[in-house]
DNA sequence: CCACCTTGGTAAAACGTTTTATCAACTACC
DNA sequence: GGTAGTTGATAAAACGTTTTACCAAGGTGG
């Protein structure tokens, strides 16, 4: 099919050994016009290595994968995105595979990775895979080259991590509603995901530290799409509540939609802060207050750690636990009727 | 490193040969019994096959390819979602670059993909390459392996095809807004692109079948951008028009920002058309009507003709345009004070 | 003129798999 | 007992590179 470095070798009547040498820039003993001539006959007969051949004898492959939950979260993609550049800058290519937050792909893309002969890779387990934590635990195990856990990590395994601290960052936005005076706090949750749980704690902590008894009424699921922060809401409106904390945007904007429609003015009647940072300016309106999480930044930070333990296998792993932000804009006031702050 | 067909066959006392051919499930001369030790042994052992040693004899790597714009951008993420679910059906892995909307990045990505020696390419060319049109469509002529290029095309090229009719559902927006009775429409549009130069034509057609003439005040640039929506509103409010096309939703949600800071009523005051359907459930207060292009039919038009072409090489290239459809919401309404309709 | 260096290369093994042609040992049949 | 067919395999080439060790010819210094 196509042109291979034997055709070169015979067209300039070198061997191939003396082709390979040249296009890879290697020191050896060839006169400067064969190389030019070389080159040459390289680019008019658009020469291009044989990535299969060159990888069996080098054993690798220049190319990393990234197995991630949900391309279309803009969470993800913004992290793949960035990875893939930081990845290009250091001459890999990436490879991406999209798990749909389901263990059986998980498990299928690792394998098909490995036996691909990527020299290495950045996971994001599925939601699912926490189900199924010791076998995939097993596997990753068991893999024969490096990755690195992003954002969704398994303490036990003893590998690269590079995560945000998401009991922390529900914790900042649970205290600012408490700041301003909240008590009655809703809280709407994704605790099928091991970060939703880590929120829900955070949540948890910043009540305990004032020593608010914890209302499971103020409590309510949400799977993180916008239909669902609409019915959290439904669900929690009902009850006395002054603020909430939603744990994505995504549900918060569904929240906003109830509110609107019940006639309540955020802030003014109600106070909310979101999480992700991703949405506000979609939101007319309403200025929202969120937690951010920068993705590119997680997505250096892999990179970094990656592309060190490729260069360097043998020191220690590290894990590197990334602080959110509290971006505060102006959906959170004291609530009505109510001394004014702390 | 890894475990070989050859440690295999050293453990259960067989060929090599004969090791393959049991692992690939190939008819062969075998007996029952070695065959269940050979593959007991793969599994105890984690036995991965090399897939750089298997391409390079079978010259097919089971691997295709997306080059795309921008992975961040939701139409781009969920069209490859959908595209790497259908390869996955039908056994390819799919390996998706981002070009970030630039000529060199198209141009290196397909030398490195090409050298990767995938099986094929969905091509979604940068709007950059528009203006290397020769250049990049000389490289696709010379590309060894089958590709479709989507969404955006060039129609010089005999190659397989799959995109939507831009003109057309530009057309259906504008015409929409006639009917309501509209005769001042603003434009917003991306003239750097392809697409939108097709969009401003269906613009421009739907004027001249009224038999209204086309105005430039009332066009302006926009870059497919929250803030160039914002902007494009600050310039066209100024005119008397009394609605907009607005060339895609996130600059549709950029303009309503300015309608709403200038006090202007959507769609009792103002009447807007968006592009994309993307955005309606965040747009509080407005429900915005959007022309419609599905990502995941395209997505799937494309795996489909792609996937053919690798079955049966021979048949003629073909083009699918695929009809957009016009999402009626609630943002359109005759003009205030004007007679009612058509 | 011998020893040594430099210049300009090459030969050959290796990487892990697939695939085709071939083979030896049996069995069965007439 | 000769022919044909079956069973259970194998040997060897091929894929396109990289890499190491080696070689031959010519020049140079003592």
């Amino acid at each position: 099919m196509g042109v291979t470095i034997k055709d070169i070798a015979k067209e300039v009547g070198l061997s191939v050994s003396a082709v390979s040498l040249v296009l890879n820039n290697r020191p050896c003993r060839i006169s400067a016009e064969k190389k030019e001539q070389i080159f040459a006959i390289a680019k008019r007969r658009h020469y291009i290595p044989n990535q299969a051949a060159r990888s069996l004898v080098t054993k690798e492959s220049r190319m990393l994968a990234l197995i991630l939950p949900d391309i279309e979260n803009t969470f993800f993609s913004s992290l793949a995105k960035r990875i893939e550049d930081c990845c290009r800058r250091e001459g890999y290519m990436l490879l991406i595979a999209n798990s749909n937050d389901s263990y059986e792909q998980d498990k299928n893309l690792l394998r098909s990775i490995t036996a691909r002969g990527v020299d290495g890779l950045f996971m994001i387990v599925s939601n699912e895979s926490y189900q199924y934590k010791a076998k995939l635990i097993q596997q990753l195990k068991h893999l024969p080259i490096p990755y690195v856990m992003v954002d969704r990590i398994y303490e036990q395994l003893s590998c690269d991590k590079v995560l945000y601290d998401n009991e922390k960052g529900a914790y900042l936005a649970v205290r600012h509603l408490q700041e301003h005076g909240h008590t009655r706090i809703g809280c709407v949750v994704n605790t099928a995901s091991n970060n939703g749980m880590l929120r829900l704690k955070g949540y948890k902590h910043a009540l305990e530290e004032r020593g608010i008894e914890y209302n499971p009424c103020y409590v309510t699921e949400g799977d993180y799409r916008f239909e669902s922060g609409y019915e959290a809401a439904s669900r929690l409106l009902e009850t006395d509540i002054t603020a909430a904390f939603v744990s994505n945007d995504m549900m918060a904007i569904g929240f906003l939609k109830k509110l609107y429609e019940l006639g309540r003015q955020v802030p003014k009647d109600f106070s909310l802060v979101g999480y992700d940072n991703s949405l506000s300016p979609f939101v007319l309106g309403v200025q929202l207050t969120s937690v951010a999480q920068d993705p590119q930044l997680l997505g250096e930070e892999a990179c970094r750690l990656l592309t060190n333990r490729l260069k360097d296998k043998d020191t220690p792993p590290s894990t590197i636990c990334l602080p959110p932000q509290l971006v505060i804009r102006s959906s959170v006031e004291p609530p009505l009727h109510s001394p004014d702050c702390i």
